[in-house]
DNA sequence: GCAACTTTGTGCGTGCCTTCACAAGCGACT
DNA sequence: AGTCGCTTGTGAAGGCACGCACAAAGTTGC
């Protein structure tokens, strides 16, 4: 299977790729991103018991995730670090950069387009966009900050993919419209609202006031039962991927 | 609450709360959100199909949801919107108010303390810390930068019962070890790291990246269909809580 | 070349979450 | 009061995900 007796590494991608399960794809990240630390650090195998010890998963849940991107570990080695890493590239589409729009340049806007983390990841900021005028004309880490109503062309003309939405909740409607027109079929939603888009494009949100009342409810759940850890406490629940500051 | 272990009317919260479904209390948050819209719109009761499709959210999925507090909802009518929304803080933890202690005031941490979001909804920021001398001293939304060194005795002075951690990779672990030492019980981690915490500390992490890539696998799923959105395209997934820019 | 050890890949049982479908309950209207 | 229409709450079924445990496969040592 994995010794490419054909080229038919394609197919076997494509037919995999579908068949994933959400919840790995979301490790799978994961598993990359720890596999760039260990190449800096000069591994060249790793076991999926060490490699599942520094990502906190189960193990046979770890090989099943590389199971689905048809994996090449060697039984009783291991699986080699960069083969891996560049097989996950792969899988996670990011083979071929893709180009990220954000729109809304708040607080956390700002701080989204400070970040450096995508472009180095393979999402470089293709552009900026803002409805203030205050904010319409500067540049955020040599990027220029062009008005809302420019979305459709400059979004259609560089060839965005991803759009992110950082506006406050009652603007995003709009400029989710706005992007759905330009092309873009991926979205990024932070503003606290929750969005129609056609079918076609793929959603996904991200709600940090809900993930603060997700703690406080285990605050109080804990604060019932007296302090005392009960046989089910202690639990590590993530819900997606991190950010640098 | 120092209650007996049986103690009659008080025991159906107790009880029911160790019991829900942990997606449940996620989907719990966000009802609680727009029921505040919806309590600012004047309305008065609200059904569940209706609170289910603003909340984009299967209706029978949404009642199981309430049913797990208790709910008080009225046959042939929907629920009183005031009295679900009060039931729902207290569900959620919400009666009395969290401080919340954040560390690393870079990008992402600068826009976390600037979001208004956070006091208005029962979670005061208590302090904030940084190791950066450039930092420490200068108030941000009228709060005092601390030192990271400060964090057992402040955290501890202040009752922080939430921390959260927006610092670069290589520092969580070491400021992460800073709060569970001051008392800190519950952590929300920005960082692209996976942290150690003991038993009795809850701890969720947030990915900005992973999120990235997740949709960039659904874009590259997309393209190997050739464009043609097959039979399930059109996801609508949310990882987590809403913040505004 | 053989045996012992290591690690992958996966079949399978278990439990959680989602969704359907319907009975029970409540209000409105006559 | 009785009936009709609407909505809640939940039993049950299906699907998904997790994790154990083991066979297959490769490596190391002799």
């Amino acid at each position: 299977m994995t010794k490419p007796p054909q080229a038919g590494s394609d197919d076997t991608t494509a037919e995999r790729l579908r068949s994933i399960p959400e919840a790995s794809v979301a490790r799978l990240a994961v598993y990359l991103r720890m596999l760039g630390e260990l190449v800096e650090q000069g591994a060249e195998t790793v076991s999926s018991d060490e490699l599942a010890a520094v990502t906190g998963v189960n193990p046979a849940k770890l090989r099943k995730d590389l199971s689905y991107i048809g994996s090449y570990g060697i039984r009783g080695v291991g699986y080699e670090v960069s083969a891996l890493q560049h097989r996950l590239e792969l899988a996670l589409g990011l083979n071929h950069r893709q180009a990220v729009a954000l729109v809304g340049i708040g607080n956390l806007g700002h701080a989204l387009a400070g970040y450096g983390g995508f472009s180095g990841r393979g999402f470089p900021l293709a552009a900026l966009f803002d409805i203030d005028p205050d904010l319409v004309g500067i540049h955020i880490n040599g990027i220029l900050v062009e008005h809302v109503d420019a979305i459709p062309a400059v979004c259609s003309e560089r060839e965005v993919t991803i759009g992110m939405i950082a506006t406050p909740g009652p603007a995003a409607q709009g400029v989710c419209d706005l992007l759905v027109t330009a092309g873009v079929r991926c979205i990024l939603n932070f503003a606290p609202v929750v969005l129609q888009v056609p079918r076609e494009v793929e959603l996904r949100k991200v709600d940090l006031a809900v993930e603060l009342q997700i703690l406080a409810f285990h605050v109080a759940r804990r604060n019932l039962n007296g302090g005392q850890p009960s046989s089910l406490n202690g639990h590590v629940v993530n819900g997606s991927g991190g950010l640098e500051a």
